[in-house]
DNA sequence: GTGCAGAAATTGGTTGGACCATTGAACCAC
DNA sequence: GTGGTTCAATGGTCCAACCAATTTCTGCAC
């Protein structure tokens, strides 16, 4: 009842130029890294304007799909399929104590539901891979006393992605990014992520047992204890930081 | 450690044009649906070519943030600010129905949780406008038998911007496209979303008593009906939908 | 004055051509 | 090999013009 009849389009020259270059990349298998034809051989090639390619390309780039290097060539970043579907996210931060909470309550949202769906879904080869990600987390953390925070990144990376759901891996990429707003300055709380430490394996151990729900209430519990440090970190400095 | 010494930026002309118009915006304190000032407005005050503002706004127009009529004018689609994030998520090789799957998934660990929130900090104001929405939504639910999916979106934003983080909306906003994407062709199923009914009031009694844990499982039971609904008009049609 | 059709101005969309800045490869001197 | 130099390829920017959709203005009929 709302809009049927959709506008017809009588001018759409930038995404014919991008369906046709999707079906390029399809038709010669282009992968993530690989080079595009030069924009004045597209322009030539779809009949269209150089500047049309580029309003085109830019889109892809705008999208993260695709990487121009000037005096080099534009080169595919991911790969692209002529049926993907674009949701850009826009997210408008504070970037003060309460946006950082704020990325926690979603991280908390989400951690719970796709450590719950990985111990459903996990193949056995995505639960060897978590636990590669896992040992070499506890080895960074018995080395280097506390500052793990890559290899505690590519732990929860792992989740995500056995997941079975993208969403999940990107949208806490976004919120990973936000938090690195800050992160730069850890709040004065020196062992900031000790308390947390221990639940990555609970996480990992509930996964491989197929206990979904067990999963979800570890993760959980690991959100929590990092709220409660940046909570006693915010209570530390006790300056408001406001910029 | 990792990447000190940053590849220097000699170039961006683009990013420098979005600055300076999310700079104006914000000093103009423009909102959604009004006007930006014209592409050759824009190149001769900023002192580049018309073609490097249109590969800016050709950006923007990428990220939702802005709609441009041809013979009318650029509009705002959505508040801007200097300091946004932007994080396009990308659903590859998604026929509709998984793609869909998958946005539910994010849908019932954000739904879920922003109603625990909203149960603990929704004002008096925040719950009567939730009710107001409720009340809206069964009327229209009565009267045209059951299409009120604008008036069910209306209720969720609500309770969303009660939970008092602004990302949950945003988060959700940005998957809004896809769900009606399926709301115009519901799958054969044409009572879809009656099932979910219920749950609305059910989730809204829990927020006005105050009972967090009652309303993230009122909605989780919401998602689980939408699921239930979609997985059966999948069976349906049983139609590969590939376009 | 009102209403409406047609002209004119406005604005985004497209084109073609030119030149600049960076990159990378080939080449050369040492 | 190392370090420059040259040179072609490529993305980045600019310009000037025109097209197409929209909006606004104008003038005529009533």
């Amino acid at each position: 009842m709302t809009d049927l009849l959709p506008p017809i389009q009588t001018t759409a020259r930038d995404d014919a130029v991008l369906k046709a270059l999707a079906g390029f990349v399809r038709q010669e298998a282009l992968g993530p890294g690989e080079k595009l034809p030069t924009e004045r051989i597209l322009a030539e090639r779809l009949k269209v304007s150089r500047n049309t390619v580029r309003e085109a390309l830019t889109r892809w780039e705008g999208l993260g799909l695709v990487e121009r290097r000037q005096g080099s060539g534009t080169y595919l970043k991911a790969a692209v399929s002529p049926d993907m579907l674009h949701m850009p996210l826009t997210l408008a931060g504070g970037n003060d104590f309460a946006g950082l909470m704020s990325t926690l309550e979603i991280r908390r949202a989400l951690e719970a539901e796709a450590a719950a769906l990985c111990a459903i879904r996990a193949g056995k080869a995505e639960i060897a891979e978590i636990e590669r990600k896992l040992d070499l987390m506890e080895e960074a953390f018995q080395t280097r006393a506390g500052m793990s925070s890559d290899e505690d990144w590519e732990f929860h990376q792992a989740v995500f992605r056995a997941s079975g759901n993208p969403l999940f891996e990107q949208i806490i990429a976004a919120m990973y990014e936000m938090f690195h707003r800050f992160w730069e300055h850890p709040l004065g709380v020196r062992d900031f992520g000790h308390a947390s430490f221990p639940y990555h394996r609970t996480i990992f151990n509930c996964i491989a047992a197929r206990d979904p729900d067990g999963a979800r209430a570890e993760a959980l519990k690991l959100i929590a204890t990092v709220e409660d440090d940046l909570k006693r970190g915010a209570a530390n400095l006790k300056l408001s930081d406001r910029r």
